[in-house]
DNA sequence: AATGAATGAGTATTCATTCAT
DNA sequence: GATGAATGAATACTCATTCAT
């Protein structure tokens, strides 16, 4: 609702005039922002259906109900919503997979990791057209998209691995290549959101994050 | 099988004639598939350099350098190269992943998933263009590209989901969600591969094969 | 109705706005259809000089000084803006081909069949291309094309033989086969359409519908 | 079968050699004109189903079984085919216009009128393809063929004119615009080849050949 | 003569973006 | 801010014709 950083602006101030103009100019930048996430919304719900190349900016604005140079007055270009889109999903995925409280009276790290997973799998679920964005539609579509998503990748790559690596420095985690075996685990984790997505019903998020805990915790083989 | 050149030279009875004949239709048919082999050699590195959406057909056929009309000798259309590119790079997968031998004096079953794994990762390494093809650009094209990628994983899924649950009927695996624990491997599969084809020289695929191996067989928790 | 440039200066009540925004669409509307005319125009002219097939998207635009984009923005296709001046010609046809007046006080039936003709060969001088179009261009183009052609001779000859047909009944025309008569009369008809179209100034529009009428009426044995 | 003017050529020379080399050439120049008339015939059936534009040189070169090479071994081009198919049609319409003939001993003129006419309808009827070439297909083609096309109605036109003057001169006819009033003729009998061309078997020839006569011959007003 | 692989000029249409109103 | 008419670069695909074999 209301603009990170701007919430003090609103104060009384000793003019009409300034008030007015202030009040007035928050108030359209406030209708901006609406304008703009309808906008976002509407881009998502067409990206997701028809993928980032069959989407045309018709499509986009015709759905939304505004014209062709509205568009262009709230977003650079049709890879520039595209963009923002990402970023907002990528936001999202960040903001599932907080650090983990390795302190004494923290919840069991199984536990802990169980949340994250579900976490992310809730987002998959709630937000489909948003996950398939990074999931499938951001794949091969130009080096700049590219190079955020590997940044992002990278970004949880070093997480994971820094936490494996102080797991393995704990005692709570055997001796293997972390980085190698961080990566494994984003595929593997990568795979089951996509499962959810593209098999949306066949599958509980529980028993996905507890396969994928399983399987990479103990391993297939008998104990 | 008769020598370039050569024909004039035998007496020119109908059985040569035919012969002639057969060895000319069999010579040209034997260059026109050497002609698409390029095309097709040429396509890859450009849709692997440029990606399907900004390879224009003239970037194939000045690379080629064939004329345009050529291009559409051997193959439909843009979509259709590509489409037999995927295919081919698919067939080679699926080659690449052949059955357990589960028959007493096989080799070990480590051993022999072992050897998948590599076969799969030098693949990556010796075809990074083709391994693109299929890992990257072949995501979100086309609602036929996705519907044969998704084909190709189903299967590759059913392999490995049937492989894991005759595993755990003869006690060599533990009990756990096949289908689901699949698609997780699958997931880490996928991803070292593209591990290798974006850090090409920062992995060695012994050390990814070992890697994915203990993960998925051991897990990560000490034993 | 209101005057560019004033619009600021009566009050901004709702109503006002209403019939700003109305007059002003209205306005952008009538400047689309004469864009349109405009095209229609030089499509006409371009057609009629080269040729349906010999005619390039490039020769209407150059000639109407739009871009490409613009002319798609009023025409679906080159078919389309044919079709659509094939459609103008044929209704201007069917207008100069109203029905025969038969009671008491009407004109003599010569007359009134003079003044049809008449207007038919007019409308050929006034509108060389546009009949062009629709007695050389259009033959043969298109199945489509065709079928509109055919159904308006249809429609023609069905008022021709009924009206036939009914001066038989009434007794002022002999027994003859009004349907086939019909279609020899309009071949004739045509055929004189064409001849002031590709012989301009050769001959005198009275002369022609005289002598369309004559042979028609009276034959040319001696009576 | 024996092409005009190579009759005598076959006769027997002294020396074999010489005869063996004309009986060949003779024989293959029969061949050749064989397989031009063979690819006459089919492209004749492919030009009257599709249309002249949308018939490819594929299409007549599959439907006769011989090679795009060949084709061009027999005709300069599409154009070329065509222009031979309606200099075909063209000939064999001329063929059934015969001189009308006068003498005393004559069969009456009307019965040599209605001869003509069964002639050319019959043409119709049994060469429908032929017919439609000059009738729909080679309208408005070309300045090439429009101009053959042209000058056969101009040549059509001076006969009728020439005997209708005639005809007038003799007293058989009455006054009246003999060039004009020849088009019109002409222009009604094109009509009726034409819709026996288009609605094969919904009018007879006879009654159309006598429509034709007594329409021009007497008109349609009550003697 | 016959073949058919190769050629490449030719063109309708699309669609992201701009900008005058 | 909002509009939507105008823009024009971009491009896959066709097909008549050629020519080496």
């Amino acid at each position: 609702m209301a603009i990170p950083g701007m919430e003090g602006m609103t104060a009384m101030d000793s003019t009409q005039k300034i008030e007015n103009d202030e009040s007035r100019s928050a108030r359209s930048e406030k209708l901006k922002q609406e304008r703009r996430k309808e906008l976002l919304g509407v881009a998502l719900a067409v990206f997701a259906e028809r993928g980032y190349h069959q989407t045309r900016i018709s499509d986009i604005i015709e759905a939304a109900g505004v014209a062709r140079g509205t568009f262009y007055l709230y977003f650079e270009s049709k890879h520039a919503i595209f963009g923002a889109l990402l970023d907002d999903v990528l936001g999202r995925i960040r903001e599932s997979v907080v650090g983990v409280d390795s302190s004494a009276d923290a919840a069991p790290l199984r536990a802990q990791i169980h949340g994250i997973l579900v976490r992310l799998l809730s987002l998959v679920r709630e937000s489909p057209a948003l996950s398939q964005l990074a999931l499938r539609e951001a794949i091969g579509l130009d080096t700049e998209i590219d190079a955020k998503l590997d940044a992002f990748y990278a970004e949880l790559h070093r997480w994971l691995s820094e936490s494996l690596s102080n797991g393995q420095r704990l005692g709570f985690l055997s001796a293997f290549d972390a980085p190698l075996v961080s990566w494994c685990i984003l595929g593997s984790v990568e795979r089951a959101l996509r499962l959810l997505l593209e098999r949306e019903g066949a599958f509980q998020i529980e028993a996905i994050a507890d396969a994928l805990l399983d399987t990479h915790l103990t391993g297939i083989l008998p104990r």
